[in-house]
DNA sequence: TATGAATGAGATTTCATTCAT
DNA sequence: CATGAATGAAATCTCATTCAT
């Protein structure tokens, strides 16, 4: 990268965080340009030499933040089949424990509510979420070798987005309790099928 | 109640069915007051006779459709013991069936995305929200007769706004499969303890 | 006068109250018809059966303000030529003392500022000070005998409007001396000529 | 001072010249953003760049006129001790003559108006108000030599105010006379004591 | 590359006034 | 005589975007 290029990397970099920021704390339809190029340390008009409107910026974050997650998806590619499904369940766990997730939820019910009305928005998030998916489904169905694979993932999202949204509107629940069960339902997700027996 | 009075109350009606609408196609912020008027079929101005300002009409629609929700679950009070179990699980499957449910999702975000600035908001939300746990986790704990009833009333209500969250995202989901992953989940949530077997 | 004439000269007494009450608590542009209306325990629509526009209340009032200061004025007529000049000198003063001239004052601010655009208030209240400089004209002039009468007149009417004027912007005022001085002051309005001795 | 500096300074300017002029014609409350703006040569929106609100206009505006009187008032410092008085008398004198002063004191009638609402404005006027009071109470008591200086400084600026009320009021006021009379109130004022001699 | 002045459309809100009841 | 629902124009203010420097 030449040093122009880098300069420029950092220039979106520090557009995107300042935006983030923004969007978090006050929406996005409240954050304006002005404040976030404030933050962002440079003049409203010189972000237009990096992003074509301010729907590009949030489009922009949508797939940092959609290509960070599918990064943490990726590394259990490496994981060994036997420990997957107490790595995933331990994952679900950690989003419980760690409450920085908030923060993650509080942007992440920003991008959904946009996307509701934005197709590119949309679009992007939607290409993220299938490689995500797929990523989990070639997991449980190859590795760990279960039936019905998308299913399991269809529940195991179900679960991460799930506890997202609980931890925002209850912000007092009991975590302890809370992590018994989750790691018990992530079981029940993983474990090769026992459906019918209970009903 | 006098002629007037309903008058009133089908006005204020006309207000929010029309903002909902707004609301649900065009989100919170870009729902301008003239559309809702022109939706509501009266001036701009009359609007402010009966809503403060356009924040309080987004407080009543929140309060409004929390209460509806808060509502559907009162409803499992009058249900058999026995079968509450079941009938629970089969209330998530009937939200996987019925994609109604997906504008009410879109409702959600926008209102889960403001109740993060709007503290009065959030407290509407917070308030149902609290309604509807305790409601749960009477059910859970008394009627049923188990354990944990608290965490086991998180849990579920995990299943439930996840997989609004996730019929969001991904609208081709294959139901059949996850309709079955449901039930077993959900039963696994409402079974008597084996935590710990599965570790 | 019929009973129905009392009650509408009542309605309207409630009316001129609730507008100047609010006119000085926010003034006439932030006084909006629904607070007046409000104040005065009539509907909004009701005040027009009076009153043909808000303009006509503020024109009643200066009418009905003037008319007060008029009288005041008019009771001059009955005291004695000798002691006349001592009992204007005294109504300065006792505007000092009494502080409820202020109220007064912040009405005639409003007033002024009015009748600065709106032609027909500032004939009315150009009417009203005409009556009352012919009322003192004719006093200084014929009763008491001094020269420049119209002069004199207008100079104690500079003593009456600064005195409130400047209680409004310094009401930390020393009062007792300006009693002294203001006594001088007028002794010397109403005192035959000695001008052009001084220059 | 730099060129975006002296720009930025005449923009100002322009803005509150404009203000100014649209305050005295139509008054505080009638002189929308959009005609101040047509006015100064700019769009509506751009004036936000400069002030904060219409209010900070206002204040800013009765800042710059009230810093204008004191000017005025601490010209007399560099004047003799003994033509003091009649230096001051003449100023008097001179604003019945001059009627420019009507405009001035048109725009005086709506701060004042305004100040009673509005507490930033009423502690700028009464900011401004207390240091013309102090230097004339130093011109007085220390130049002159006179007792009881604060209460003859009170008095003098009753009759400044006082005379731009009256003018207000009784346009057609026969100038020549008011004169005479002024003049002799101005040394009375300044006169050292004999109070008491004429009860 | 960088600034920030400038625009102008559009947002929410207020309010004098009218009118059906 | 009395109400208050209803209107719609206008007010203040915000903000994405452009452009001269």
């Amino acid at each position: 990268m030449t040093g122009a290029e880098k300069r420029r990397t950092a220039r979106i970099s520090q557009i995107l965080d300042a935006a983030a920021l923004c969007f978090v704390e006050m929406g996005f339809h409240r954050a304006g340009m002005a404040k976030i190029a404030a933050r962002a340390k440079m003049s409203p008009g010189h972000i237009y030499h990096y992003f074509e409107s301010k729907e590009a910026i949030i489009a922009a974050i949508v797939d940092r933040e959609s290509a960070k997650a599918a990064e943490r998806f990726a590394e259990l590619d490496a994981v060994d089949s036997n420990e997957l499904a107490s790595v995933m369940t331990e994952r679900a766990i950690q989003s419980i424990e760690e409450k920085t997730d908030i923060l993650q939820s509080a942007l992440n019910m920003e991008m959904l509510a946009e996307c509701q009305r934005n197709p590119e928005i949309a679009c992007i998030i939607q290409r993220h979420d299938k490689y995500i998916r797929d990523q989990l489904t070639h997991l449980i169905g190859n590795k760990i070798g279960l039936d019905l694979a998308e299913a399991r993932t269809d529940m195991m999202m179900v679960q991460f987005s799930g506890l997202a949204n609980r931890l925002l509107r209850n912000p007092d629940m009991d975590l302890s309790s809370m992590i018994a069960l989750m790691r018990q339902t992530m079981q029940s997700i993983l474990t090769p099928d026992t459906i019918g027996d209970h009903v």
